[in-house]
DNA sequence: CCAACGCCTGACAACGTTTACCGAATCTCG
DNA sequence: CGAGATTCGGTAAACGTTGTCAGGCGTTGG
């Protein structure tokens, strides 16, 4: 038995009897064999492994954003490696060097990571391919998954309108992070379609963590004309500003509607349950996945559809009621 | 130059002069030069790829396992490669071939896999180095990052009777977990030092999810003795456990006091906040891939400090209060 | 009986790096 | 100035797998 039959026989190449094959599976199972992953890879020049980078700091959205992708990897022929790197925007090369340094064969860009032109330029460079998931700018280059964030922002904000809301409080996420923009970008047009213009004193800016929310939440509520209605940028901060509103003697959603973003586990998980958009990420990370797989099981060669776009969906709970009167 | 010159000059080995080492790290940088991982790897008989193995449902958990971990990695020399696998305790071998053919340097295992001897035992055979994150049995075996959770238990059970509550309903994790048996072991201490006896008939069993958690809290609130406290066995069970007492009409903690465990986002987001137990996860997590990593580089030999236990941590927040009278 | 085909063996090169050994050149110090 | 150390080049081997190429063997079909 030479060593390349048993390769043959494991990797189901052809020139092989079915008898012999079937012995050589049998022997490795016995003996616990498993091939090298490394010589495999110095001689297939890919190394079967995926990179996820990340930033946002939100738990549930970077789990649905690895199991997304995992889902897609399950038959074990590619591993995830996971490389959150905080304040991409202030250092891209950095992040750019971490993910060239790690032999990767792919990459998976996240927001904010995934709209940095100094990281696309380094990783075109180095030829190391990427999928960009939600990204905001550019959206022409590499592999793209997006979402119409302007148009789930334009959703909430309509169904807080409907409700006949008049004051209504905004909560900035991360402004570096494209869906802050794109976000606020569908309330503005929310707004102007129901012939109002967004106050702009009503309007503060966070960083999707649960902290920050709670003060801006607190100045936004203790403000000279507190809002009836606060639409926060994502479920964190939302719930967040439910607690202030709380401690302020206020009650949700009698005296005030909350709605928040992402359909997270902490906007089941609340009282009240928060209204909020469901953002697809685990499915639109298994999407990402899939075409930078296919792209370099294909060679490389660039596919027909160049993005997929996956649709919100708004989800209303009991965080959102009508405007009180007066 | 030669490749070796080269070599030497990048791992900052000997018989390089400094001068000769700056131009190559300059020339490397220039060129955007990276050594071959899969040839280093191949010669050096390490992939430096460390494996992360979990199971548990909550976001919360894992990504505070997973920073943990990556804290202590940081140097960018090991990469760490995520491994969920759902229903260990059914098929441990399968787990082990995954981890085995993942091409892995070591492991780091959490609960519920770092408790199946099977897939221990099939590691030890392929000398594939692991350690294992809070275990409940077999406390010798391997290296091992612990925390006494029967202690825990004992802490935050100690607490509610100590707030004049006699009906006390628990809810279990799953089962399979060593956490849920360790901390009923615990809550059965506290209860017998303070001259009670567990009554079995409020105990219920759920499995860590906030579904399972709602059902089976609606069942013990509805049954004939409604208990006047709730201990629940991590926080997304306790939140279920709040809100179906809250469609019950009942108010937390005038009517019910809720206490969770781990100290999780939900149980700071929540309302009122939850009274719970903190557990280092993130320290206990870079303890354990430091341990793992000082043996890899170590060449393996078994070092002094078998365990090292991290403590615990009661945090009284609003959802717990003194009994109501009567 | 010969040709064609499928299966298998053997020898060998290749992937990109590190390591070992051997010299030659240069430098340091007494 | 000479002994010894240090630096650097050359050549070769090694890591474990896959690919290529030539060829042997057995079976089948003409």
């Amino acid at each position: 038995m030479t060593p390349k039959t048993v390769s043959r026989a494991l990797n189901n190449a052809p020139h092989v009897s079915a008898a012999v094959r079937q012995k050589v599976k049998e022997a490795a199972e016995a003996l616990d064999y498993h091939p090298n992953l490394a010589a495999q890879s110095l001689i297939a020049r890919r190394s079967f492994l995926i990179g996820l980078t990340y930033e946002r700091p939100s738990p549930s959205y970077v789990v649905e954003l690895q199991n997304g992708a995992l889902s897609r990897l399950d038959d074990g022929r590619y591993r995830l490696v996971v490389l959150p790197f905080a304040h991409v925007a202030s250092r891209p090369e950095e992040l750019g060097k971490l993910l060239l340094r790690a032999g990767l064969d792919g990459v998976l860009l996240a927001p904010p990571a995934c709209d940095q032109p100094l990281l696309l330029d380094m990783l075109e460079r180095q030829r190391l391919p990427y999928a960009r998931i939600t990204p905001h700018r550019d959206l022409g280059r590499g592999l793209v998954v997006a979402m119409d964030e302007s148009a789930a922002g334009h959703a909430v904000a309509t169904h807080m309108l409907a409700l006949g809301h008049k004051r209504i409080g905004i909560i900035l996420g991360d402004p570096s992070h494209a869906a802050s923009i794109g976000r606020l970008e569908g309330y503005r047009r929310a707004f102007a379609e129901s012939g109002l213009g967004i106050d702009d004193d009503l309007i503060v800016t966070g960083d999707f963590t649960y902290a920050i929310g709670y003060q801006v939440a607190r100045t936004l509520l203790s403000g000279p004309r507190r809002p009836t209605a606060i639409l926060a940028q994502n479920d964190d901060m939302a719930v967040a500003a439910i607690a202030a509103a709380r401690e302020m003697g206020l009650s949700v959603p009698q005296d005030l509607s909350v709605a928040g973003f992402d359909n997270s586990e902490v906007s089941r998980t609340a009282w009240p349950p928060l209204t909020t958009v469901n953002q697809p990420v685990a499915q639109m990370a298994w999407d990402a996945a899939d075409r930078l797989i296919a792209m370099l099981d294909g060679k490389g060669e660039p596919e027909v559809p160049q993005r997929r776009d996956h649709s919100h969906e708004l989800l209303v709970r009991a965080s959102t009621a009508a405007a009180p009167a007066g």
